[in-house]
DNA sequence: GTTATTGCAAACCATTTGCAAGTGT
DNA sequence: ACACTTGCAAATGGTTTGCAATAAC
């Protein structure tokens, strides 16, 4: 939907990661390292399980383990490097949420393939309610359920990613 | 925000949970309707731990067990009478679907709460957005985070659940 | 050296499920 | 009889955690 490298990203995920961590007494290890550039080397949607799976895909002979995956993803997120987009089947969803625009998602029912959109009026719409009860609010997660083009041909469906289980 | 008694219901929830538990083949128990009146007697959002607390309160003597409450709030939800509206702790939260209109929630990150509110506008909007990609939208979610009046206050702090935990 | 971090295995915990006994028609 | 249901206890499965060994500064 949108071309990362287009956007303005002054300082890589992998120094803001650093800043975050140095603020909390952490360090940037060679683990959390191949995590954030492993994250942000791919613009998809991912949940934990994935990931693991993308590393130990790599040729590097550098491994992480789960625990670990799972620690840096939640610290990812604590940066503001990464946000939850949802919950399919049963597992946490990420995507970036840095140096990448706000926006929504509409969720497939069938396929669980996620396609984002963007809008500003929405935003202001809740900025406006918002502000009628004195809500300080900070974000909003907004997803929209139905059935994808794909998957509304009755004859040649795509992408049935749920056949599988 | 809404008072129940004023809506139009033309049938009673349990009648409606009959109707849709027939068209599957399927009985209204005496423990399936210990259930929905259970969930209908009152409108504040729960979770399936809460309500098998509530059910266990009662001084009728009837009892139902953790799993038969599992399944009944999936059956409900099916019926088209639940709706998921969230995860809290981990956990998924309910909330009538059934004579209550559609409606979204600021959720405080302080104290959990949830405000409920309408607005026609966005969901028009999302109409146009999915018509856009040919996507054919069922329904949504929508959660705004931030922080509630009451938790916004410095000094006289009020419930704030998440202390207990 | 001291403090943070990792990996492993075990623990957690909400939710689901297999199954034998029970219930509705 | 027959099909659906229940409750129990066990399983599931994503995520978290305790802890001893290891790495960063």
């Amino acid at each position: 939907m949108l071309n990362f490298e287009s956007l303005e990203i002054s300082v890589s995920p992998t120094e803001k990661f650093k800043e975050y961590l140095a603020t909390k007494g952490k360090r940037l290890t060679q683990e959390r390292e191949f995590i954030v550039t492993e994250v942000f080397s791919n613009h998809e949607h991912f949940d934990a399980d994935q990931l693991v799976f993308r590393m130990a895909q790599q040729k590097t002979g550098r491994k992480v383990s789960r625990s670990t995956v799972y620690r840096t993803l939640t610290q990812l997120e604590e940066a503001g490097l990464l946000r939850k987009v949802a919950r399919t089947n049963d597992k946490d969803v990420y995507e970036h949420d840095y140096g990448y625009p706000q926006h929504d998602h509409f969720i497939c029912k069938s396929c669980s393939e996620l396609f984002e959109f963007q809008n500003d009026d929405i935003a202001e719409i809740l900025e406006r309610l918002a502000e009628k009860i004195n809500f300080r609010m900070n974000e909003h997660r907004l997803e929209v359920y139905g059935v994808c083009e794909d998957c509304s041909r009755p004859t040649q469906r795509r992408h049935k990613k749920l056949d599988l289980i």
